[in-house]
DNA sequence: GCCAACGTTGGC
DNA sequence: GCCAACGTTGGC
């Protein structure tokens, strides 16, 4: 079981429209490493904390796991999408993408001066000097901590 | 709104 | 294959 951290900007696609659709593909990822990730690495299972990006306070919001594994992201194909890429085809659909489904709501949202705040959390990606990327993987001994720090007694079934 | 950090593009 | 220019991310 891997554990990883996926960004969203709740204006965009919040936490509470998770819960609200049950499920939902995660598409728009243009960056080869989380691409990758995605691709290879995202398993049926495997936990994801939901994190808002691009919001006062920045936050995990809740946990999430992986219900699809990688497949084409379709967007990337559709003229009319603004994550329309030229260079994608059904031969080569150049970006993937995975679903996810709701899992648990934190009790209380994990701010990331919070997390920046306690030195166990030391090493953690989403902590370190300019990392943007917007999946990233998460130690199970992180996501056991952020899962505490959110009011969770554990890490969630 | 600023800007540092990083990724991508494309000319050479 | 290098690297300058440019675009994006995302915290502040």
């Amino acid at each position: 079981m891997n554990y990883w951290l996926m960004k969203s900007e709740p204006h965009v696609y919040p936490w509470e429209m998770l819960v609200k659709d049950k499920k939902t593909h995660w598409d728009g990822v243009r960056n080869y490493q989380a691409r990758n990730m995605m691709r290879d690495e995202m398993k049926l299972g495997d936990l994801v904390f939901f994190y808002h990006s691009n919001f006062k306070p920045p936050h995990v919001a809740g946990v999430a796991r992986i219900c699809r594994e990688g497949y084409p992201d379709f967007t990337a194909q559709d003229p009319d999408s603004k994550y329309f890429d030229e260079k994608a085809t059904p031969e080569n659909p150049r970006w993937m993408m995975v679903d996810i489904e709701p899992v648990k709501q934190m009790e209380n949202i994990v701010s990331l001066q919070e997390m920046r705040d306690n030195p166990a959390l030391d090493g953690m990606k989403l902590l370190m000097k300019g990392s943007r990327l917007s999946v990233q993987p998460v130690t199970k001994k992180h996501f056991e901590i952020v899962c505490k720090m959110g009011g969770l007694n554990n890490i969630p079934e």
